[in-house]
DNA sequence: CGAGGGCCGATCCTTACCTCA
DNA sequence: GATGAGGTAAGGATCGGCCCT
């Protein structure tokens, strides 16, 4: 990691505000003289582990990797091509992208979680809605049969009393032969 | 049948951003 | 307005289990 990275995680050399100056960081240095602290270079936490791949890291710090607008670009575009990667492509794309065929292997084992995720939330968001729908037609159409029944509609040129009788009493659902039986439940 | 590798779901943990006092 | 604490979402990484070869 170079120098600007350090000044960017420290937040010394800031462009905009796209950058906060982590707390953990901003502690360790608050005892510091504003000289010192001028002087220093943040040592990046990633360097002090060792460099392992699948190393259970619970004791240490866990490294967390930003990735580069282009990668994430490149990323999403063979994503979209082939959600599932073989070996080859995999090491292809590492390769491409300077990054380790396992982070590549864990951003679309995670891409497929959080797609599959989303997809299942936009399921329920709609089922939801299409409950909500039939819950109100269901009430309306509960109304219309009360109406119906109370005689409010005999004037209308709507009402036919075999539309009555073709409803089950019991249920309230549409009776199959309205015809016959009409006075038992279904 | 056991070993190895890949995927998945759950979870951890860092980072960035937002809100509020 | 500036600042710091706390909350939260996003997303990279890890773990354990399952399945397949």
């Amino acid at each position: 990691m170079g120098e600007e990275a350090c000044n960017i995680e420290l937040g010394l050399a800031i462009g905009g505000n796209d950058y906060l100056r982590p707390k953990q960081v901003l502690k360790e240095v608050i005892q510091e003289d504003i000289n010192t602290i001028k002087s220093w270079r943040w040592k990046p936490k990633i360097e002090k582990y060792e460099d392992s791949d699948h190393g259970n890291e619970k004791h240490g710090m866990r490294k967390k990797l930003k990735l580069s607008h282009d990668q994430l670009a490149s990323l999403e575009a063979c994503f979209r091509a082939h959600n599932i990667l073989n070996p080859a492509q995999k090491q292809d794309l590492a390769r491409e992208l300077h990054l380790k065929p396992r982070q590549v292997e864990v951003w679309f084992q995670n891409r497929r979680a959080r797609t599959k995720l989303k997809k299942a939330e936009m399921d329920c968001e709609f089922l939801k809605r299409s409950c909500e729908s039939l819950n109100n037609e269901n009430k309306r159409l509960k109304r219309e049969i009360q109406e119906l029944r109370s005689g409010k509609h005999r004037t209308s040129p709507f009402f036919f009393p075999t539309m009555i009788s073709a409803v089950c009493p019991a249920c309230e659902r549409m009776k199959k032969e309205p015809s016959s039986s009409s006075s038992m439940a279904c």
